[in-house]
DNA sequence: ATGACCTAAACATTAGGA
């Protein structure tokens, strides 16, 4: 089965792109980021239409995710990151969908750093860590997948030295990310492809995406379980470069059926 | 070092993005 995330930066603008994607890639499960829409919004009609079930949490503006599943139902399991009853941004969706239990994130980006975003951002990293342990805990197979806001390692952007102050390459961000690694998530695209350079992001800006100037900050990390039952991944490249695209591109991977 | 571009709503300028 095949798992994708895709942050559309605006999904009632990028729904002619996401519906050309669904059709010609056929995911069977999608974790959508940064829907941009409130819940009455959301184009749940054209999504059905093409044959996907979808869960999603809307917010006025910004923000926003959303689980699909194609033919299939989807169960709720909760629309917010447990641990702040304060913070009701809409970044985090987590459903069990095909036998998998699948968490949709939309990191804080944290810009400017330092400062309260930064704070912010690794406020959640700190909740999402805690909640990450007792996924592992359960021994459910589980993938957490969206825009984490991260950029790993320094294999994983353009240009390291012009990110070093960048809340998405700042040491505190990275060694968050390795702490999940250390818990046992494993980043799917990352043991697929242990050297090459990989990005699911390029900057509207500076023709960046002609030019390949990107960065790898849309991860999806696998539980030990499907760890054994990860097959094959990859970044759809060319949908970045169709009209009226996001500046992500979707990621995905490929999971053995039981 | 700066600014380049894109989205949604604050509607024609601003805020946020990364």
């Amino acid at each position: 089965m095949k798992i994708a995330t895709y942050n559309v930066n605006g999904i009632n603008s990028r729904l002619p792109v996401l519906l050309r994607w669904l059709e010609e890639t056929a995911p069977d499960v999608v974790c959508l980021q940064e829907l941009k829409a409130p819940q009455e919004k959301f184009p749940f009609q054209s999504l059905h239409d093409a044959g996907y079930s979808a869960l999603w949490q809307g917010q006025k503006s910004w923000n926003g995710v959303a689980i699909l599943s194609r033919n299939t139902s989807i169960q709720e399991v909760c629309r917010l990151l447990p641990g702040d009853a304060e913070d009701l941004q809409s970044r985090y969706l987590e459903a069990q969908v095909q036998g998998i239990r699948v968490g949709c994130l939309y990191l804080p980006n944290g810009n400017p750093a330092p400062g309260p975003k930064f704070d912010y951002k690794l406020a959640w990293l700190e909740r999402f860590q805690v909640y990450a342990a007792n996924l592992l805990k359960s021994e459910l197979p589980v993938i957490l997948a969206g825009d984490y806001n991260i950029i790993p390692t320094e294999t994983d952007v353009y240009k390291p030295e012009r990110w070093l102050s960048d809340a998405l390459f700042r040491s505190e961000s990275r060694q968050a990310f390795q702490t999940l690694l250390n818990q046992g998530w494993t980043d799917a695209l990352r043991k697929l492809y242990p050297q090459e350079r990989l990005y699911t992001y390029w900057d509207y800006f500076r023709d960046a995406y002609r030019r390949n100037a990107g960065l790898r900050i849309d991860h999806l990390l696998i539980s030990p379980s499907l760890a054994g039952r990860l097959i094959a991944g990859g970044v759809d490249y060319p949908v970045r470069g169709w009209e009226k695209t996001s500046d992500h591109a979707p990621v995905w991977v490929e999971l053995a059926d039981v």
